[in-house]
RNA sequence: GCGACUAUAGUUUAGUGGUAAAACAUUGGUUUGUGGUGCCAAAUUCGAGAGUUCGAUUCUCUCUAGUCGCCCCA
């Protein structure tokens, strides 16, 4: 390759959709809206672009710095490429703080740049789904939030054996750590991140490190209803407490057909400003077993942005994961990945009749029927090549006789089926299996 | 940012210190208004740069990219 060629390479990191591509990243996004929309929210979106101080004050300078791109432009301001929406929204909302109408149901699909190695699953960008509830302080909120991840799954057309639902409880996590432990807010941090941590480790380099921050007594506090130790906890008020409101989500999930839903003690996510229920969901296949997606509550990220605390739950779902999942489980409906979204080709035989073929291609517009022409005279066998090659189920051939007559074959080149008659007809035909 | 492994045609791969191969895919043909099989033919390749050598796709180094782990995962 000589050196003034241009590269084929996309940028490190990013991806080409090619129209095979983008037809599957299209049904995964269609899925994410119409499910969205039908538990009433309503889609926002902002630009890519941002100020850098809208992450430095929220996030710590070094990940801004490290992670993201930042750049200064020309009028010497610090513009980042937006490495998640959640700022932006807690912005939009605060900036129309006295307007907008609680509780506030919105959603987005933005696409967001991290600079980061790049790994399987984990590019520089990646489109995710956002999606917050304001202004509902209850657990209904909490609940409406797992509702909905069951839902979008399903409507992928996973089952519920296919995935668990793990459910726990900052405020549940902080109890513990105060009022069991008796730690401060530095050891309970800790402590959370060796928690989070431990599939990484042998259990005795746990319970060594554990020893280090929560004492000798350290015992990894047992949620089993039977354990003296959870006799003994319960006895404290806070952690009573916060377990009963826990119990609480769980069976009214239950109650709504969710039955894959588990509470795991060991749930923490590390992201340091959920305040409430946090919830995670795994995929269950044997050779995809990893955390899908997830969230939680965080009340207090409003006030971060000069405004009053806002209730606020949300999740965040990226594109890469369910991808994945949805080859696993071959959930990619050949409709979308095998073809074209172009309907119909209508072939012209030769130069005479290609007025014809127009005008039958564009009275097939009319009824809703997407139809690509071609013109290109080539022999009818290569134009039905090129039909199949494009993925386009249907072809029609126009010549002298169809001119004439007024009359067409519609033939399906994935059946092979023929069907003959006329445009009004054909259109019916088509209109009825597509 | 750190570490390990990898890089041969569009794709998946074989192979060698004397400039390379298969399958599938692609393009054209198989006598011209209906493709898919078969048959014939063609095009395309050793990631980039430097070094060792008479000679490097092969050995060494650097870079780039990918994969996997660590960090991080908002």
């Amino acid at each position: 390759m000589s050196k003034s060629q241009l590269s084929i390479e996309p940028y490190k990191g990013v991806r080409d959709f090619y129209p095979e591509d983008m037809r599957v990243q299209n049904h995964i996004f269609n899925v994410w809206r119409k499910t969205l929309q039908s538990f009433g929210y309503e889609e926002y979106d902002a630009s890519i672009l941002e100020p850098t101080e809208l992450y430095t004050s929220k996030t710590s300078e070094e990940i801004v710095n490290e992670q993201t791109y930042t750049f200064i432009d020309r009028g010497d301001r610090s513009v980042t490429l937006r490495p998640e929406l959640t700022p932006t929204v807690a912005r939009m909302v605060a900036g129309r703080k006295h307007e907008l109408a609680y509780p506030l149901r919105w959603f987005s699909i933005p696409n967001l740049f991290r600079y980061e190695r790049p790994q399987k699953g984990r590019l520089r960008e990646f489109y995710q789904l956002n999606v917050d509830l304001f202004g509902d302080a209850s657990s209904n909120a909490d609940i409406e939030m797992i509702q909905i991840s069951s839902k979008l799954l399903k409507n992928f057309g996973m089952k519920e054996e296919d995935f668990e639902i793990r459910i726990s409880s900052r405020r549940l996590i902080n109890a513990v750590m105060t009022e069991w432990y008796e730690l401060d807010e530095e050891g309970s941090k800790k402590l959370q991140k060796l928690i989070d941590k431990k599939s990484k480790m042998s259990a005795e380099d746990f319970a060594v490190k554990a020893k280090e921050i929560a004492g000798d007594a350290f015992e990894f506090f047992s949620f089993d209803p039977h354990s003296e130790v959870y006799e003994e906890a319960m006895a404290l008020l806070p952690i009573r407490d916060a377990k009963e409101e826990l119990d609480g989500i769980i069976d009214d999930l239950k109650a709504r057909g969710i039955s894959n839903i588990v509470f795991d003690a060991e749930l923490i996510r590390g992201f340091d400003y959920y305040t409430g229920t946090i919830f995670e969901v795994f995929d269950k296949h044997p050779e995809n077993n990893r955390s899908l997606f997830g969230g939680g509550r965080y009340d207090k990220l409003l006030a971060l942005f000069g405004s009053d605390e806002v209730a606020a739950t949300g999740f965040g779902m990226g594109d890469a994961p369910i991808l994945e999942t949805l080859k696993t489980y071959n959930l990619i409906p050949t409709s979308v990945a095998k073809r074209s979204t172009t309907d119909v080709s209508v072939l012209a035989i030769d130069e005479e009749s290609i007025p014809h073929a127009e005008k039958l291609a564009d009275t097939l517009r009319e009824s809703g029927i997407n139809v690509a022409l071609n013109t290109s005279l080539k022999k009818i066998g290569d134009q039905i090549k090129h039909a199949e090659k494009t993925g386009i189920q249907y072809i029609i051939a126009v010549g002298e006789n169809e001119a004439k007559s007024g009359e067409y074959t519609l033939k399906n080149i994935v059946t092979g089926e023929k069907f003959d008659g006329r445009t009004e007809e054909i259109a019916g035909r088509i209109n009825s299996q597509v």
